[in-house]
DNA sequence: TATCTTTACTAATACGTTTTAGTAGAAATA
DNA sequence: TATTTCTACTAAAACGTATTAGTAAAGATA
């Protein structure tokens, strides 16, 4: 069916080499003649050849694959990010072998020694916990690796993510301005770092402007079932709370269920979530937010990517994308 | 740095056939002595040999990974339909080449060329609209063919779908059970065949009841500019109308958009949607819809796959997947 | 002891490409 | 005319694996 070089060689009464030679555009540098030249293009173009990738990886060692690996492809952050990257790559020819490793490592492991097998010439991974090991793995390959979203302090590896603690801070601030001053924070108890970071910039604001700290940590094994009760009978303890600030948007989320009443109506103050949702502008009342833009995120993760592939692995530097207030 | 068989044959001083057989757990049928087998075992497990899978691909003509072909890959039924895909694949130790032709047939054209050229062994494509001509040229390459949630009637494919028409029945059957004697239905501008199929329900249920049928269909392509303010107007017009049935979910959110007065307050007759959303459950009122199970759908869609790819391309069947009722 | 079997392997070929070194013949130089 | 240079190619090796036919040595059979 598919026809080989070699197959187009015979045909032709010519080598292989020149076949090879005239499809990758160095009839030229290889003295082969105009009029050769001609003959094989045009029969490959009339049998639509079509080169074997395989073959070609393993001769060239390049395979124009890239893997990106996410916690779960489905979620509403990793989804359009992966969107973005693909369309990116896309213009470079290249193309993604893309997983999901549920926050499992054993998924982790299985999904990157899948990638390394396949050869693909670069990675891009957005880590769960305990990925210290995989990401030495990887780098010991001598793969390049850009982490995104989160990383961890452990490894050295290209870090592009956006600033939480700068991102909180502005949070705070717009609170305050729309006349919050008794404003708490509901965060999860776990010690992502990019969830300490959002938490210590609180933290911080508190002590600067003296505002009262209050803060509920949240079960993150098993929030959905202790969720909505303790937000509620939290809130309830806290009577002067005039708004509240949650940490990640599934939060709020969560949030906007515990402390709706029963006949429907909502709680009289405002609510702020980090990270965008679709919900939020439709809601009522709005929720403001911090959202994090998956475009420029997206395309500082291609180019630094790509840059190490096409240079060599160079010493890991940080890229730190800003976040846009999402007023509502 | 990677040992090949090569490299590890030599150092164990046996034969590169020696080393492959073991690997691959043919030393018995291949008379390999049981010392030399747990030699062999061991050194490789020492120096954490790894297959190159181009060359294995190459020299047994299996890629272990299949194409899955969507139109958008951030939205919230492919998304989650690929974690699905990936991991029941994963069990089968396939591993998923993804892409999003965002409706663009040169895209489209692209990614199957791309798919073929990696030897991908099987493809599950949900087509947009001109996709003919690339469903043909797959299967022209003898490549298996899973078709799912919408197909070209022109093109014999393996085809796994939900039934529209009953479904859209099911929900008609629904919002009279409930007091609805006077709905109508929004839907879209397009003639894909799925939307279609769920109108052409709504008209038989209105004529076997005797309901007057009042159907809006927006603008396909100039939808979110235009759509909430002609939602608005058409119900306005139609004041005797008690309920509505959207032929998908984000027309069923834009009318939520449209229909919220400026208080905040809401229309005050049942919403009914084709194709859940997260929103549904978590606003005032609650939306109930018509459920595509994502499970069910993706479980057929790789046990087709997988079996067209173990047994060779078989004629083409369709496989109808039951919708749930969600009541809210 | 000559022949047949079995055991325990290995040599060789193939998969489809890329790439480099090589070569036959023509043309140019001395 | 003998040597060098150039032209237009091709042969061969390499990438890392799987597979099949083959083989030497040992053991069994007659």
């Amino acid at each position: 069916m598919a026809k080989s070089i070699k197959e187009i060689a015979q045909e032709l009464n010519v080598s292989k080499s020149t076949v090879s030679l005239v499809i990758n555009h160095k009839a030229q540098q290889a003295r082969i003649s105009k009029d050769l030249e001609r003959r094989v293009l045009d029969y490959v173009a009339k049998v639509g050849y079509k080169p074997n990738s395989l073959a070609k990886s393993l001769a060239t060692g390049r395979s124009n694959t890239i893997g990106l690996i996410v916690e779960n492809i489905g979620d509403s952050f990793f989804g359009p990010f992966a969107l973005y990257v693909e369309e990116l790559l896309r213009k470079k020819n290249y193309h993604v072998l893309y997983s999901s490793t549920l926050g499992d490592p054993q998924n982790a492991q299985d999904i990157i020694d899948f990638m390394l097998e396949k050869k693909v010439e670069g990675i891009l991974l957005a880590p769960t916990v305990n990925l210290d090991e995989h990401q030495r793995k990887i780098l010991e390959n001598k793969v390049p690796l850009v982490v995104f979203d989160r990383n961890s302090p452990e490894v050295a590896t290209h870090y592009v993510h956006i600033d939480n603690g700068d991102s909180s801070r502005k949070a705070c601030s717009y609170l305050q301005s729309i006349g919050c001053e008794n404003f708490g924070l509901i965060t999860i108890d776990s010690d992502q770092p990019q969830m300490l970071a959002r938490k210590e910039a609180y933290l911080k604001f508190c002590e600067e402007t003296g505002m009262k700290a209050r803060i509920l940590q949240l079960p993150y094994r098993r929030l959905r079932q202790k969720g909505i009760a303790a937000v509620r009978s939290w809130v309830s303890k806290n009577m002067d709370l005039d708004g509240l600030f949650f940490t990640t948007n599934y939060l709020c989320i969560l949030g906007l269920k515990s402390l709706r009443t029963e006949g429907g109506e909502h709680f009289n103050f405002p609510l702020f979530s980090f990270d965008d949702h679709e919900l939020f502008d439709i809601l009522n009342p709005k929720i403001s937010c911090i959202q994090q833009p998956l475009e420029p995120l997206a395309k500082t993760c291609v180019k630094v990517l790509l840059k190490e592939i096409d240079r060599g692995i160079t010493s890991p530097k940080e890229y730190v994308i800003s976040t846009n207030l999402i007023k509502r």
